[in-house]
DNA sequence: TGTTGTGAATCTCTTCACAGCT
DNA sequence: AGCTGTGAAGAGATTCACAACA
């Protein structure tokens, strides 16, 4: 089985190859999908091996069939909806940013406490009262769920679509997330991120300085 | 030197700590701490180790003096201004995040080129015309960027930040960015994320159907 | 020649396990 | 007794390097 970070790259390989579809290319050899993706030949050797699929070592990777096979991977086969919990600045950006995207993996319903939030409809997704959080996942048969609530709610709301039946959940909150273990929780944590980037960023300037003196 | 997992860890780390303070707790064991972190007690400990304190086997460690020897590793003793690119519904999203919240890395400038958002003040930061983005930041003296503009731009918008002197960005477009080696670039990529969570979220499923046929 | 697919080596990160301390 | 700090082992991910192929 895959592993998480082959995953992630697959995702990535695949709007690569869409791009360059579009561009018009037909094939792609691995030094080039790795320089777009910021990676190694070798590794994009490797991720596709786990997809199944085998490019020719003259013409390299036909772009169309390889897109098919990562497709097969990453894809439900039945499309796949995910809810999104917490319509403020960032629920609405993310809603904007899915919105008509990938059909295969749609934000279908977002629910918010604020009745002035309920019962609207934002960039084509219907907002929901968050009392209706379980009925709604139930009907819609929705498995993967987005948090973008202020920390402090997090947790509640990862319970309540636990126990509403959702196997994934994207967590936004700046809270880790406890989850049981047959549910997949990934938290996505932007203070972690930009903390991490201003250490870094500190460290090559010091670099910087200490050759140029 | 730290390494880039460890880095992020102490970031989350020291939050946590923040919240035990204000419930005024002064000690804490790793094994408490890996408990709301998710992780282990070894890594707790080992994560500790490279900030060079050491806690008490009686008494565990002592919270106000760990997040100070955290912040001795992650912050800058001048604080550290972030810039960001791109005043959409994602970019305001994070202004509003950290609007207020650490001082010590606040977002002082952000760019758009809309002319309809230059010159206003969004959530305590003044937003200025993408022209002048080379000047602003040398002038600010920043060294973090912050990319929320649409990918095709987002090449574009790296280059300049570069080219303007920053040594750090946190990209937030669904396009890995090619910076020079002197550059510490991180791609927070949704797509990814949200991609991935549902790949592991179809395997949960399946394994739960498994086991209850 | 220049590519793919892949075993083997390497590197990095995590966990184990226990001495030492209080 | 129960914790910390850490050497050593283990697990995982990446890269190397080369046979096989067109």
């Amino acid at each position: 089985m895959a592993s998480e970070k082959t995953i992630g790259r697959l995702s990535l390989y695949r709007r690569l190859l869409d791009r360059l579809l579009v561009q018009g290319k037909s094939h792609v050899y691995s030094h080039q999908l790795a320089a777009l993706a910021g990676g190694t030949a070798a590794q994009v050797r490797r991720d596709i091996m786990s997809v199944g699929y085998s490019g020719s070592p003259t013409r390299g990777y036909e772009i169309r069939e390889l897109i098919r096979c990562i497709g097969n991977v990453l894809d439900d086969l039945h499309g796949a909806g995910a809810a999104l919990v917490g319509v403020g600045n960032l629920g609405r950006a993310i809603m904007a940013y899915f919105s008509g995207r990938r059909p295969h993996l749609a934000i279908v319903a977002a629910f918010d406490k604020d009745v002035y939030k309920v019962n609207r409809v934002i960039h084509g997704c219907p907002v929901y009262s968050s009392d209706d959080l379980r009925q709604v996942i139930a009907e819609k048969k929705i498995r993967v769920g987005i948090i973008t609530v202020p920390g402090n709610q997090a947790q509640e709301v990862a319970d309540q679509l636990v126990s509403a039946g959702v196997s994934g959940i994207l967590n936004f909150a700046p809270v880790p997330l406890r989850t049981p273990e047959h549910v997949y929780a990934d938290d996505l944590d932007v203070t972690m991120s930009l903390e991490k980037v201003a250490f870094f960023a500190r460290q090559k300037s010091l670099e910087k300085e200490a050759v140029k003196p």
